[in-house]
DNA sequence: TACTGATCATCAGTATACGTCAATTCGAAC
DNA sequence: GTTCGAATTGACGTATACTGATGATCAGTA
């Protein structure tokens, strides 16, 4: 049995949390109140004006689920809008409300942050090699995070809605 | 403003998501019940008989509210025990019992499985360099989060204080 | 004994994450 | 026009994770 420090499954967890941790303090620190995935969210939105919220789960790589409660919560703040499409009455079209374009401009900067400390313990060219291997080893086994889910259903990230 | 693919954080996330379901996926093939924090809370303990919560917690870096859930669901599935400590109340003491250590037998190797899919993008010398420098960047910022690691004191578990 | 501060476990609240199921709606076949 | 399969969303249950608060206990002190 391999120490915590062998197993890639432990350090994740680990760096995970961590990143969180970080992301948080970071945009507290400039007086916004956003989560990782309310960041990730709204920026996919600012991005893709009128998405749908399959369409955004699958962009960002989020269970379906989970979008209708980060979705509900950047609503609330007024960060965004959900509004019945008129093409299709079973999907809801999500846009950046003025309010939440001056959010993500503001908490910008903090985001860059939180990525910068991250990695503040390796070199430039360590982190570029870091983020290299970590993007080889996600693009492999991308999918299996599907794999239990019926196969009916479209990949993470393609739509081409 | 930066992709999602040149940002750590998310890079994080995703990796750790695809964590989490191949653990799921391998460990069920195997007849196993237990989600990827559970077993290594199972591992601690198998390792430190006689162990409190809060120093389980600091050994696998968890939070301390988190691992009363977790003991929990692991003391229900009847594969560790929790009392209350004799030299100190306010302590829980917790062991593994013989259906936790068949258990732990049973899904090692679904879990050795997971790790080696997770870097099955990797070449050998590769992975090693990846865990490297996961491990140097989380120890630069290992104390962000509220779940801080810390080794155990004595070889049992015992914390004296 | 009583007080004080620290420590251990737990609970309430919030948020992420996934699976299943139900309701609604769409498109197409009948 | 109604029925049927597919798609979108949401509700509910389970698990992880952290913040803040509380209760119980321990150790030290007056």
């Amino acid at each position: 049995m391999r120490d915590n420090d062998q197993m890639p499954g432990h350090l994740a967890r680990r760096f995970q949390q961590i990143a969180v941790a970080v992301f948080h303090a970071e945009v507290e620190a400039v007086g916004c109140d956003l989560t990782p995935v309310q960041y990730s969210a709204l920026l996919a939105i600012h991005r893709h004006p009128g998405i749908d919220q399959i369409t955004l789960a699958g962009l960002i790589a989020y269970d379906r689920t989970t979008i209708t409660g980060v979705v509900d919560r950047l609503a609330r703040k007024g960060l965004v809008t959900r509004e019945v499409s008129g093409a299709d009455r079973r999907a809801r079209v999500l846009r950046m409300t003025p309010d939440g374009g001056r959010e993500l401009c503001r908490v910008q900067p903090a985001v860059e942050a939180a990525q910068e400390v991250l990695l503040s313990g390796l070199s430039p060219a360590e982190a570029e090699s870091f983020l290299e291997l970590l993007r080889k080893a996600i693009g492999a086994v991308d999918g299996r995070s599907r794999a239990k889910l019926r196969p009916a259903i479209g990949a993470t990230g393609e739509r081409s809605g």
